[in-house]
DNA sequence: CAAATTTCAGCTTAACTGACATCC
DNA sequence: CGGATGTCAGTTTAGCTGAAATTT
């Protein structure tokens, strides 16, 4: 499990003819590891990682519709459409029309989500403070800028 | 992390009453956008990001076995299984019995994968950089170490 | 009509679980 | 025997394409 990585020195000991992981897959094992942990602490809310991730979208964007999201999330509105029935299935979100456009499907929070999202909200800010736990306050932030440009220059 | 608020230069004008996307969210945006890149990128060379990544890790730990390169991994051996397979099927690795341990299989790169690792290298060099293009390389360290240090705490 | 949004149907990929043989 | 390793079989999830209906 967990504790048996064997093949992965992160810090201690390289061999100096080695080259070290690049920044492309050390962003690929952060994530992974981030999935994983947040999986493990959503899970009793009964959704997944991804459900719990659109939902903190949705909390921020609140009456998005399906086709914005899905750019937002670089998939289509197809693959988006399974997401949302499933968090309309579980009276998570309703689904309105938008007055001014009435092909568009505005997606809001139920008040259930918003329970389970303040559920959920302190155990995700301590992973989040454990993820960067050995970094100081300053560091947290320079990381925080480093994401940004990093995303920035490659959308 | 309270009073540190104020200098969020990096995201576009975002109204101050709204909570900044976590740090656990933008690590996920960012390997969005990089397998994205990283997928066009290798799409010439017949595989996909995945494969790619896996001959990366096998060019570093050149004769690891599928158990090992599944924990690093985080995930089964079943699941690597088929990526060991489908690139044993397109010749880029090879298998040999561990000599001191016959139940073992080591994996080992051909020399085509050798020649497809090169071809791609530039390139990939280049998305990276890409990637830090807005950072001095003392931010680009910085990034580095952060990356390392939230994967140790995290794993 | 052209473009955007949603939805239906079917498909593929990449993960999973369970079972089992082999080896140390 | 117990614990790894590898593999076979079946399943699920999360994405995709294509096509169609509706609205602007």
């Amino acid at each position: 499990m967990a504790g048996t990585q064997t093949t992965q020195a992160a810090t201690p000991a390289r061999p100096p003819h080695k080259a070290p992981p690049s920044l492309l897959y050390m962003v690929k094992q952060v994530e992974l590891v981030v999935r994983s942990r947040l999986d493990e602490l959503v899970k009793p809310s009964g959704i997944t990682a991804l459900q719990y991730t659109a939902l903190t979208v949705l909390e921020r964007h609140d009456g998005l519709s399906a086709a914005q999201l899905a750019r937002d999330s670089f998939v289509t509105a197809q693959s988006i459409a399974d997401l949302v029935r499933s968090l309309e299935n579980r009276g998570l979100i309703r689904r309105e029309r938008n007055p001014r456009n009435r092909r568009e499907l505005l997606i809001l929070l139920t008040d259930e989500a918003r329970t389970l999202l303040e559920q959920c909200a302190q155990p995700v800010r301590e992973l989040e403070e454990r993820m960067v736990r050995e970094l100081t306050a300053h560091q947290t932030e320079q990381f925080r800028t480093a994401l940004s440009k990093a995303w920035q220059a490659l959308s």
